[in-house]
Formats: structure tokens, sequence, C-alpha cells
DNA sequence: TAGTCCAGTAAACATGTGTTCACTCGGATA
DNA sequence: TATCCGAGTGAACACATGTTTACTGGACTA
């Protein structure tokens, strides 16, 4: 039930006197809608602009003192994702990784990240393979940039020393992709099914195993 | 630029004569517009009812004589998309594998027909992960199925013969989903750009080379 | 041949939509 | 203190939307 909320907006929430506090309050307060009404199972082209000022209490014609059209704010939305994966990349530096079981504790600590973020991984799983090409490019630009960002971590982790940079870039860019996709699985899983979560995050076990297994026996040309 | 068409719509086409026969076709008439939006970078939850049947050459309340809904027709796409992978495998059923480079060859043939049938897979892979719950989920099933028959027919080639048959599921299960992400990374290819073009599948052959081989180096447990 | 059925029509409805405009009124600045 | 600037307002616009209703006319069938 969408209750519509036609509150002044000036008086809401902490009044931050600055102005470019202000604004910069406001756009959050635009975007902050549009990834809860995607994560509630909604494409994000389908979102309409009145939509998303109303759930944000502002007059529509307020949108467009912070983005173009609804494209920008979607560019901001993606912006948000490659922010979210960067985040998880540099919790997993610092945490370093158990020597046992490893790849199941991975798995384990991506699952928890997925859920606590799951609006914006709903949005990046979304809008990766579909919707809008424009920020379908962005969102490929983000993964890009994440697959290179953990090829060079595990290359400083001293992890499959034998490969090539190329090789271990192709690699990271078949986790990654295989990461997102699982994602997409995590969201959907019916709460309080403890089972059904088991044999998805076995699943997803199994498949990173036979990919560090293939990339343990890669060899070029 | 979209185009009006007030025609009479009965008058489109060949006379179809028989009356089963004219619902049939008025319904893939429903269908194609559907697709073709799609396919011109729209999202599905995007698409509008009259937009449709606009592009259909037929009444807006025409299409309640063939979908309850949008999601009706959702679905009615995605079983379409079914069909066109079942279709698939049989392809390759038929044709078998040339014992050299088959990898390589196996991908060519696929961006192939992921490239003849834009439409089909320019959905599957746009929807597979975002908008309608309802058609997600369906497609999910979908692409289970055919990571089941994909499964039995490695198994009747013989090929990797040493895994359990839960193994090779979820081997084909991370195959499918490889390939529906290079069927979107296929689509957006910019056309007459070979390099690109190359490097894209290079990529890809190199990441089943990778399944593959950490599936034959698979030990259960 | 007379009668039924039903795919497609035409019109109307109540809402929702994106965008524009002149405006206010409070923080920033000179 | 007086001025300016610009984030947010409120109203209006010209359409687009989903759904319902009574209808028409040709293919079926008894």
């Amino acid at each position: 039930m969408a209750t519509s909320k036609p509150k002044p907006a000036k008086a809401d929430a902490a009044s931050p006197s600055s102005r470019v506090e202000l604004k910069e309050r406001t756009r959050l307060r635009l975007i902050e809608p549009a990834l809860t009404l995607i994560g509630q199972g909604r494409g994000y082209s389908s979102l309409s602009l009145r939509e998303i000022t109303r759930e944000a209490g502002v007059v529509p014609a307020a949108f467009y003192r912070h983005f173009r059209d609804l494209d920008e704010l979607g560019l901001a939305l993606v912006e948000m994702g490659g922010v979210t994966l960067r985040h998880l990349l540099r919790e997993a530096r610092r945490d370093g990784l158990s020597p046992t079981d490893m790849l199941r504790t991975s798995v384990l600590i991506y699952k928890r990240y997925v859920e606590e973020r799951s609006l914006v991984f709903r949005f990046l799983a979304g809008e990766r393979g579909g919707g809008s090409p424009v920020i379908r490019q962005a969102i490929r630009t983000e993964e890009s940039h994440f697959a290179s960002e953990m090829a060079q971590d595990l290359r400083a982790l001293g992890t499959l020393p034998d490969l090539s940079s190329p090789a271990l870039h192709m690699i990271c860019g078949l986790v990654v992709t295989t990461m997102l996709n699982a994602a997409s699985d995590i969201l959907d899983l019916p709460k309080g099914r403890p089972k059904q979560e088991q044999e998805l995050v076995d699943n997803f076990v199994h498949q990173f195993r036979v990919v560090f297994l293939g990339a343990r026996f890669w060899r070029e040309r």
C-alpha cells in the first residue's frame, strides 16, 4: 500500500541548514525510493518520475534540479552499485582468507553482503542484462573494473601465480558474472527455507571450485 | 519514429479464413511487436498494452481476447524462449561435435544462433535477472530444464564420464549462465568491429575451456 | 438456411504521465 | 544590512495509459 505523503518536504528529517547539504540530502531522497521500488520487484525502466518524487516527498518539478532525466538517475544508481562492489573487495582484502575451506566462507560472506545490500544488488543483477542500453553499458563497465581489481588482488595474494595477466582477468570476469548471477538467486530465496538455502550455497561453492580448479590447470596458448 | 498505423487489421496479411487460425495469427501479431520493442532496448516491464496493440494494428480491447494481462504475454515470451533453447540443443545434438577445436566451433555456432534470434535472446538475457519476479522465475525454470537436457546429452556423448549426475547438472548450470551472459554481450557488439568481436569470442571460448578443464579434474566429496 | 458464437471494433472513463512556468522564501555573499 | 541565487512549490498543459461497455459481422454448426 503506497501511501501518498503530501508533506512539505522542507520540514522533513533533520534540518540540513547548509544549502549544498540540503541539495545532497534531497538528491539522496530521490535515489532512495528509486532503489526501494526496484527492490520491490519493479524494473528500472518501469519507474516513473512522478512516482519517485511522490515517494521522496517532493514535487515533480524538483526532480530536474538534480537530474536531467530518469536515465541520469539510473547512472547514479550504477555509480552507487560500483561503490558497493569496490567496498566488497576492500573488505575481502582486509579480512584476508582463512586457509581452510576459504571458498565456502567467502561465499557465505558474499551472501551476507548481498543480503545486507539487497536493493543495490537487485538493481545490478536486474539491469545488468536488460532494460536501457545506456545503463546496461555502465554496469558492464563497473563489472570490468571490479574484475580488474579482483585480478590485481589475486596477483598480490600469490593465488594462481602461473597465470598470465590476460588469463587472470578472463577468469575474474567469469567469477564476476557468476557472482552477480548468484546474487539474483540469493535475493530470490524464500525466507525460512534453510534446506533450499543450503542447496544454493553448495551449488555456488561447487561452481567456484570448478572455476578455480580449471584455473589451476590452465595452460596458455 | 514509431508510426501509428490505424489500419483495419482484418484486411492485414493473408486472410486466415479459419477462425482458430485467425485467433492464433493475431496472438502472434501481439507477441511479435512486444519482442521487437524489447529488441529495441526497452525493458519488458516498460511496455504498455496500448503500445503493443497499436504496433500490432489492433484495438486495445482486443488484447484481452488473448491475454489476461501483460504478465501473461510475458509468460508466452518465456515459453517461446524455452522453445528456442530446446531447438538449440536439438541442433547441437544433430550436428554432433567435430573432434578438433570443438569448443571454438560450438561457440561460433552459438553466436550465430543468438544473432539470428536476437529478439528472443535479448528478452531472455534481459528479463532473466530483473523486472517482474513472475517472469524471472519462469525463465529460471526454463534455464534449469535446459541445463538438465544438456547434462543428459553430455552423458549420452560420454563426455566427462566420471562425474556424478548432480555434479554434471551443477556444471551445466554454470555453462548455461555463462552462455546467457555471453548472449547479452554478443547482442551488444557494435557492428563492423571484427577485432572486438574476435576478442569477445576468444574470451568466451577461454571461459568455457576453464569450466571444462575444472570439470575434468572435479572430484566428488 | 437460420442461429450461435466470438474475434475484433469504437467510444468513453478515470487516472497517471513528463515538462513548463512564474513563484517564494531562506541561506549565501558582498 | 541589503542583494542575489537557487532549491523547492503549485498549477497547468497536452497526452498516454488500463479497462469497461455495447456493438458488428463473418465463420462456424445444428
